[in-house]
RNA sequence: AGCCCAUUGGUCAAGAGGUUAAGACGCCACCCUCUCACGGUGGAAUCAGGGGUUCGAGUCCCCUAUGGGUUACCA
């Protein structure tokens, strides 16, 4: 059969060959050792934190080989294309710290080897193609939906590796008229590979993350365009990479078992492919089990969920850097203040198993890193959060702004600093107590206390208040008041004669906290009542009070 | 079911034939302490199982088990 012939059958309107594409995209000129990479997420309007996580490595990468990173759209699903997901995309991996160099942006497509839309660069793929026909990898495949459906039951009962293979490829005898016809009858088509794997040995490559593995040749003849005259991702990535001259495909584990696919359309090309570099993925705990985090049922996956509670995306990055390469958290020891970005992340130094995403020590991440960051950011970052998730307080939280800065700012600077920060709904509800709206008392007096003896101490310490006193000052007639009503003044004291005393100046002191905050703990008491000031300071104790005595009646 | 990948404490993990098997989170105890947080000290807790190879195996090989992935005209 004449494969010209064909060609030029199936692809009429294509005139031009890669040839042209090769020169319309030439290599690029960068420092040795520089590293392309690529995010080629697809539009379906979710991205989540394995998205994010992949596009650090991709991110890192580039930047510490002084590369270039690409954000390519792969919308070759017409039926799953979210509208607004572009932007989502971009706007959610930036909040991160993800920025790209070339490909898809806000403000258009930037750099000089797009489109960078799939469904824009049908030209190229079918060029693409063209040629793979003309070299005897691809022909034209008729089959409809059915006939596949059938084919493959047929090999599931005879316990066949079902798909087109082998002898089942039995359109790869098809005469040039019999495609003639079925084409002139109007009948849909794909391009499937001719695959030429059929007994080749197996062999191993270099994966970037993991090493040597395995790679069992592809025996399928696999789609390269569908019947809407779109390629299949096996098709796409690899004329894009090649293309757009990437030299580091990072992508999930998931693409491991067609991997051998995309190598025979690499070879089919006669292109030289790149570097693949399989993650693994990030897994959740659920009933026991370790599973992969799946977006239908995992809220915490969406980027969304740490928007909502606030995450500040430094601890979300310094996580994923620790997930990432685990000697990060030494590193980190031995440079406290060093921007993550000077890290020498190393790709092999991933891990090839798949790690659980544990909050708790996001958490504790979260509390180092906030540590990092001056409390007038802290402070912006949440009022901004307050703005969108506790509308209710967010105007009180604005106009005490300045007093909330202080109140983040308690034990900070101490040598062994306060960590009480972790993510702003947290840190919101941290600090609720400062807020008048909404303010009530939430706990219990001590159990050491009656309510008698709280009285007695809220009169006493309103009695002596001085606002001018300083901070041991005040706190030496909290102490006064504690033995006068016979507490004691030292833990120990208390814990040796426990007989001795009603209880420790500690009870005491837990009156006055209850009234000021409303809670049993809180940071330092009297930085508390100096940043609120007498006024409201007083009138909550005297409020406090004056509820402990209408209950002591009732 | 076939194929592929993975498997060190509850979790993240260091470890490249000889270690008392690091470190971090979490947990427990104690200390510090007006509460809480911070910090300090100590503790419990791991090489999935079974066979080999070797003087010696968490490290190499094989089998089994478990978990995950994949088997699309989705990516």
């Amino acid at each position: 059969m004449d494969l010209q012939q064909l060609a030029d059958l199936l692809f009429p309107s294509i005139s031009g060959t890669l040839e042209d594409w090769e020169e319309a995209y030439p290599k690029r000129k960068l420092p040795e050792g520089a590293s392309v990479t690529r995010l080629g997420p697809s539009p379906t309007g979710f991205i989540h934190l394995g998205n994010l996580y992949s596009a650090f490595v991709d991110e890192r990468q580039a930047r510490l080989s002084d590369g270039v990173m690409i954000l390519r759209i792969e919308d070759t699903d017409q039926k799953r294309k979210v509208e607004g997901s572009e932007e989502l995309i971009i706007r959610s991996l930036s909040h991160y710290g993800i920025n790209f160099d070339e490909g898809v942006t806000l403000e258009g497509e930037k750099g000089d080897y797009g489109p960078y839309r799939q469904s824009e660069r049908k030209e190229i793929y079918h060029t693409a193609g063209k040629k793979l026909v003309e070299s005897g990898w691809a022909y034209p495949s008729f089959m409809s939906e059915e006939e596949i459906g059938a084919l493959r039951k047929r090999q599931e009962e005879q316990k066949i590796l079902p798909g087109i293979h082998g002898k089942w490829a039995s359109e790869r005898e098809l005469t040039l008229e019999e495609v003639r016809e079925n084409l002139l009858a109007g009948k849909e088509w794909v391009l499937r590979l001719k695959s030429r794997g059929e007994g080749r040995e197996s062999y191993s490559i270099c994966d970037g993350i993991r090493g040597d593995i395995r790679v069992h040749p592809n025996i399928m003849d696999t789609v390269l365009l569908k019947a809407d005259g779109l390629p299949t991702y096996h098709f796409a990535h690899v004329v894009d990479d090649h293309f757009m001259r990437i030299t580091h495909i990072v992508r999930g584990e998931e693409w491991l078992s067609t991997l051998p696919i995309h190598l025979e359309v690499h070879e089919a090309l006669g292109w030289e492919p790149p570097v693949f570099c399989h993650t693994s993925h990030l897994l959740k705990m659920d009933g026991g089990n370790k599973r992969k985090l799946s977006k239908r049922r995992d809220p915490e996956l969406s980027l969304e969920y740490y928007h909502q509670e606030g995450y500040f995306p430094e601890a979300i990055r310094e996580y994923l850097m620790i997930l990432l390469n685990s000697d990060y958290e030494e590193w980190r020891r031995d440079h406290p203040d060093t921007p993550l970005e000077d890290f020498s992340f190393r790709m092999e130094d991933m891990s090839s198993s798949g790690a659980l995403f544990d909050m708790e020590k996001l958490h504790d991440v979260s509390k180092d890193v906030l540590l990092r960051i001056s409390e007038e950011e802290i402070l912006a970052y949440l009022l901004d959060w307050a703005d969108r998730y506790a509308p209710e307080c967010a105007p009180e939280m604005h106009e005490r702004s300045s007093e909330l800065l202080r109140i983040l700012s308690i034990g900070r600077d101490a040598k062994k600093p306060r960590k009480d920060l972790i993510y702003a709904r947290q840190i919101y509800q941290f600090i609720h107590y400062y807020l008048d709206g909404g303010f009530h008392i939430e706990d219990p007096l001590p159990e050491r206390v009656s309510r008698e003896e709280a009285i007695g101490i809220l009169e006493e310490f309103l009695a002596g208040y001085d606002h001018e006193d300083d901070n041991s000052a005040w706190f030496a007639k909290i102490r006064a008041i504690a033995q006068d009503r016979g507490f004691a003044l030292r833990m120990g004291d208390f814990r040796r004669e426990p007989d001795k005393y009603k209880g420790t100046v500690a009870d005491v002191s837990s009156v006055i906290r209850l009234g000021i905050t409303g809670r049993a703990s809180s940071p330092d008491l009297w930085n508390i009542m100096q940043i609120m000031g007498e006024e409201r300071a007083l009138k909550r104790l005297e409020d406090y009070l004056a509820s402990l005595q209408s209950e002591s009646i009732a």
